[in-house]
Order: structure tokens, then sequence, then C-alpha cells
DNA sequence: CGGGATTAGTTGTATGAATGAACTTATGCG
DNA sequence: CGCATAAGTTCATTCATACAACTAATCCCG
């Protein structure tokens, strides 16, 4: 069954959940009258429920601010500082971390290890990320309560198993991460963390920095150009994840030529092409098509067209037209930008109704963290009441 | 904002819908105690919502069954015959037709007209189907109360202008649908027809055909292959038609060898890659190749091969691992069956952990006009409360 | 054939959440 | 200093659901 029966505490619970939200997604700190006033809410009932939520730590007041009209001063609501905090971890290709953040937005804390884990042991590697994650849970001290934590992997994630699938360009399969991290860390013992891609999370991410100031919801794909090719759907400010969370994997799309999109336009593939070592790392790239060099802009350009054939199909398929170029295509976005419009226009059906766009992330550094820990506080925000139950 | 607050009202609407849904979806004529068992709500609740139901003519009572067992007799709820209809039209390229059902599914009227309507002139094809439109409301005469009318058509439409954007294989562009339709038809005048991609109509019905004895929501990508190929998305039962509806155009997807999905798999170059008369029909191909004859079969699972290779694409992009074959596709679907579901399990990266199924539609003939009659009537089962407050 | 058991559905009271109006609090302005 | 204005609180009212007791209709068993 989808729908459930509505008893009378689903309207407070729902209209707890929406109280909350309005006051996150705003962009000024709202009054309890404002709140009513955009949630059509009456006063005493939003009085009520940000009572509530300001007792168990989900909302903060402010105080009144200088008045600069006639009438009693409004008291600004906001996310609170440090009460709350969900941990978003994450192991790539080159690197793996751990950044903290709390309702406010705020990192309490951040350690990120710079290493390449091609071909590495899972053990060895979680162990690294376990003591990671118990550092942080001791930096930020008992005052924040922890939601929780995601992991981000670079793969196919087994979410109810906790377990690894598939992570190629780790060279890991059937890798027992939950269990493994469970060993090497007592936060993570004592809750355990769930599992997503990568791609997934960053996308959740760029959603988040996306949402304007009238909560509009965007709705975008997101390329996570790492050394492979993931992406991720964002409908309506959701996250589409689709039955397993798989949803996104166009890296191992065939591309006319017959290859994988990931062996056309992957980071290695695009080093390759350019006439520089696979190994040596991105700057070398940007500096040469800097500098117009054209081994490297041809190389990007094909990259892009490439790439822009991959996503209109992805764009004929889900109806969605803007495109967010994250990670490695983002600082190729310069170069990268024109072809990939220029493929979308030609092989998008609907493009003369929906023109095609394509914007740079604005997630900033590493955003899968980011997205991992808005995960975790993003269960809180979609049922408070259930989160209150738990803490009296 | 997405979410709006939730009055006292809201509550009765939600259980108001759901009760009425229960019911539809129950395998056996659930009586009230049975409903209020499933749905979790008080037997007074139910009785009350029911009565309510039952009034407005959206549940009919049925007689007491002779009972089997001690206590009092159950009064079976049912949908009700002919007090509530909804109509599906269609125009595709080689017939155009209407079908009208009630809330009970039953069909009240239908009628279809075989003709060829490739590069038609829009206005003389929509004078026809008004024509059809109005016998079928004269014909159904006045008891049932007409929903709707939903108008599938092969190509993009828009949903808001009433406009059909582009349908390639008809020739048209730019087509005033809804405004040619009203001028041909009273009814249409009356209650202007909302406007559907042909394939996503036929996913609705699809899902409707598929939905299980316990409530299950089904997750498939239908494939329709008529003249041209079409695909939707049903993800938990729900159609996914994207931000304008243009979700699923996989006809137009560049395949390896440079050319498109239609023109390697649709059926004209199926029965001409087969040596026979493409304007032919399919008849001579199904023949063919039910005689095994190696030019027919060879054919088909060419194309079998490329549709998977798409397909694998779609089911990599949405994480659905079930595939339905409608159109043209069912009827090949002894032969197509084997290369797609090879191709997909080569190229779905997560084959070996949800294993790609492939099916064959069981909506019926011309699916589309059901689906269409479907999504007017799920309009009404979507809000029942709105339905009943202009119904006094 | 009659009374107890059993199940369906109804009636009436209680509960809880939102509402709206009146009220209190806190400020600016003349 | 008093009035206008706006924020926030208090309280009686409304309304949908819950719960419990009740009536209705049937079977079963002695």
């Amino acid at each position: 069954m989808r729908a459930t029966a509505a008893r009378q505490g689903s309207l407070r619970e729902h209209n707890l959940g929406l109280v909350l939200r309005t006051v996150l997604d705003a962009e000024v700190a709202p009054s309890r009258a404002d709140v009513a006033g955009t949630t059509g809410l009456a006063k005493a009932t939003v009085s009520a429920l940000v009572d509530r939520l300001v007792a168990g730590g989900l909302l903060a007041e402010l105080a009144p601010a200088a008045p600069l009209r006639a009438g009693r001063p409004a008291v600004p609501l906001v996310a609170p500082a440090g009460t709350l905090a969900a941990v978003g971890a994450e192991v790539n290709v080159d690197y793996l971390g751990v950044r903290v953040l709390d309702l406010s937005g705020r990192v309490l804390h951040e350690r990120v290890r710079h290493l390449d884990l091609r071909e590495s042991e899972p053990g060895a590697v979680l162990s690294m990320l376990g003591t990671l994650l118990d550092e942080a849970a001791a930096a930020i001290g008992p005052a924040p309560r922890l939601v929780g934590t995601t992991l981000a992997l670079p793969g196919l994630v087994d979410r109810d198993a906790g377990i690894l699938r598939l992570a190629p360009n780790l060279g890991w399969r059937e890798a027992d991460v939950v269990r493994l991290l469970a060993a090497a860390s007592s936060t993570a013992a004592t809750s355990p963390p769930a599992l997503a891609n990568e791609a997934d999370l960053a996308a959740r991410a760029e959603a988040a920095a996306r949402r304007g100031p009238a909560g509009e919801r965007p709705s975008f794909v997101y390329v996570s150009g790492e050394i492979g090719i993931g992406a991720a759907l964002v409908l309506d400010g959701e996250l589409f994840g689709g039955r397993h969370g798989w949803a996104g994997e166009i890296g191992h799309t065939v591309v006319p030529g017959g290859r994988t999109l990931e062996q056309v336009a992957g980071q290695d593939a695009l080093l390759r092409a350019a006439g520089l070592d696979p190994d040596g790392g991105l700057d070398a790239l940007v500096d040469a098509a800097g500098r117009r060099e054209a081994h490297a802009t041809e190389a990007i350009e094909l990259a892009g067209r490439t790439l822009g054939l991959a996503l209109a199909n992805v764009v004929n398929l889900v109806d969605v037209s803007g495109i967010v170029l994250g990670g490695t295509y983002a600082r190729l976005a310069p170069w990268l930008r024109e072809p990939v419009l220029s493929a979308l226009r030609t092989h998008v059906l609907a493009s003369p109704w929906a023109a095609p766009q394509v914007d740079v992330a604005r997630a900033g550094e590493l955003p899968a963290m980011t997205g991992g820990a808005l995960a975790q506080l993003g269960r809180v925000l979609a049922d408070p009441a259930d989160w209150l139950a738990e803490t009296p």
C-alpha cells in the first residue's frame, strides 16, 4: 500500500514538517507570523509547532532585530547551529574524507586525505576512514547530537545489505563496507553508515545549493566527471535514485564507435587523447587548454560531443532540460560547454520548445561529502515528529 | 511550494481517496469492515466515508452475498457501473478511434477507423475524430456523467497550450489540436480534451493491467513499437512523464552505426530489412518469422539487439529492471525477446543483482485509448472530495 | 426451534488538532 | 504620553477520527 490512513496525529506531523522546512528554506529568517502567512496556517497553530521545534533543537530563535517599523518586533527563526549534526564520508579513486555539517549548513569539522586508491584493499582503506570518523566525533564533542553518517562510494551500492557490489575504478567487488567500517570505528559501530552513490550525493548537494529564494525546486541532470563518469537525476528538487538507488549509470553507455562513454570521455581517456600522462592529474590539461593548445582543446571538444550525445539520450528519456557539469567537467566547462550544448541542440527532440541548458556545479569542493551529510539531516527534516519523539 | 498546509478537511479528503482506491484495487468486493481492516481506519470512519462515496456515485453496494459463516452478512462494495465514464481518443499513424470506459472498467462504447494518416491534414482528421466523439456521447446517453476526454497522439504534445508540437510520423507540426477538435465536436467544445503521448497512455493502461492482487505497484519501461518507437516509464505504478510530459523519447536515440533507433528497429526499417514491403503491414513479417524464414528472423534479431542496447541505457539510467514490449513488438516478442534480453544482460551494469526481465504487454488492443480514459478516471480517484463537491 | 456465538454496521461520546477572535506585548510616531 | 501597528498568546469552537457500546443479521448446536 502506498497510502496509509491519516489520523489526527498525521496532520500534526505534516504541519510540523511544513513549518520546519518553511523556516529553513526561507532566504531571511522569518517570524512566526511570516510562517503563518506563507504556509496558510493560523498564527496560533504556527506558534505551537514552532515552540515544539525550538524545544527539540530543530529551530532556534534569534534576538529580535532592531525594529524598523511600528509594532512589536518579530522574533526571527533560523536553523540552529550546533544542536544537530550529520556526517558525510567518502571513499573515491584519489581521496577519502569526512565532513560534518549542522542544520545551519555550517561545516563543524572536515578532514580529507589524498591518495591513489585504484586497486586498493577495502579493509585497509576503510580502517583509515574509520579513524577519520572517530576523530570527527571527538572533534565536534558531545553537544551536537549526531543524526547519522552517509558514506559516498563511486559504484553500485546495496543500501539494504550495506555492501558495495561493484566499484570498477576502485577495483572493489562485493565489499562488506559497513561491517569493515564498524570494525575500525566505534562511531560507525554505534550507528552504521548509510551507503550511497557518489554522484547521487553530489547531486543532492547541488540541488540544495540551487534551491532558490522562493523555494523553487530545480530539475537537472548532474554529471560527475571523475575518473569514472556518473550521473544523477534531480527532479523537482528531489533526487531520483530508482528502485535500488542505481539510477544514473551513464558511464557504461555504448556510444557510436562501439566504446563506452567512460572510454571516450573519462578523465584517463581525455588526458591520453590530449597526449598527456593519464596519471599526471587534470591540471596539465586545464593549463594546456588555457594556453589554447590544439591537442588539448580538440580532445576536450571530442569528449564534449560524445558526452553531449549521451546526455541527449538522457534528456530525451526523462524530459529534463538542465545539465549541471560537476567534478572534472566543472573545471573543463569553458571548453566543454559549447560542444555539449551543440550536441544537445541537434539530438534532443524537444529542444526547440525547451532549450537545453548547461551549467557549472555550484556545490563547492567534494560535494558528495556535503550531500551525504545533507541526506542524513534530510531524514530529520522529512519527519521531525519522529525525531522529536526519540528526543525527550 | 510543494507541500501545503494540512487542515482538518485535508484529513477527510485523504481518507476519502484512500477508502475509494482501497475498494477499487481489491480483488474481491470488500465490505466496510474489510476496508477498515486494510486501511487501519475505524469502522465508524469507513462507514461515513463509504456512505458519501456511494451517494456521489463513486462506489456501489452489491446485494449481500449468500453468507458462508456465522455473523451478519457483509455488504460488498464495488466500482459502480455506468455512473461515471471517461473517453480515451487516439489519432495514430494508421487508425483513429474512441473508447468509453466507466469506473468498473467496462467498455461502454468503442469505435475505431483504420486508415493511413501519414502526411495527413490535421483539420480533416480531427473532424473525423470529432464525429466519433459526438457519436460516443450520444451512444452512452445522459446517465453516465462524462469525466473528460484524453486524446492520445504519437508525438510531442504541449498539454498546457493544447497543441501538438511535433509528430514526425503523422507529418504534423504545431497543430492546434484542441481548437480543431472543438470546432468539429460539441462534446469537445464543452469539455476540451487533455492531450498526451500515445506511449505514455499505453503504459498507463499497462500499469493498470499489471496491478496485482495486493495492490503492488509495478515498475517497468514500456516500449511501444508502432511506426515510430516510443517508450514510457512506470515507477511504482505511477507514470513518469517528466516536466512537460515529454519523457520516453527513445526513438531518436543515436545507436552505434550513427543512425537512430527508429531507423534501425522501427516497423518500416524492420520490414525493409526482412525484404518485405514496408507498406504491407506487419502480418507478412509475423508469418515469415513463424515459418522460420531466415531473412525475417535475422532482421528481427538485429533489431532486437539494437533495441536491447538502447534499453540497456535506459535501465542503467533509471534503475528499472522490467521491460514490457507493446504494440508491434508484442507480436514479434517470440523472436525479439532473446536478443533484447541478451543485450540487456551484457550492457546493464546492475544485471547480476537485478536480473532484467522482458515481458509482453497485457493491456489488450489499442491500449492508449484505454489509458486515456483511465487518465481521466484517475483524476477523480486522486481527489474524490473535489469531484463530490462539484456533484450535488 | 430457540438461544448463544459471530460478524457487519451504526450510534453517541471523547479526543485532539486547527481555527478565529479577542487579548497582551512591544515598538514607532506625532 | 497616547495612539497606531504588528507579533505573539489565550481560549472557546469546529470538525474528523477513535473507541465503546449497541443493533442487526446470520449460523450453529442442543
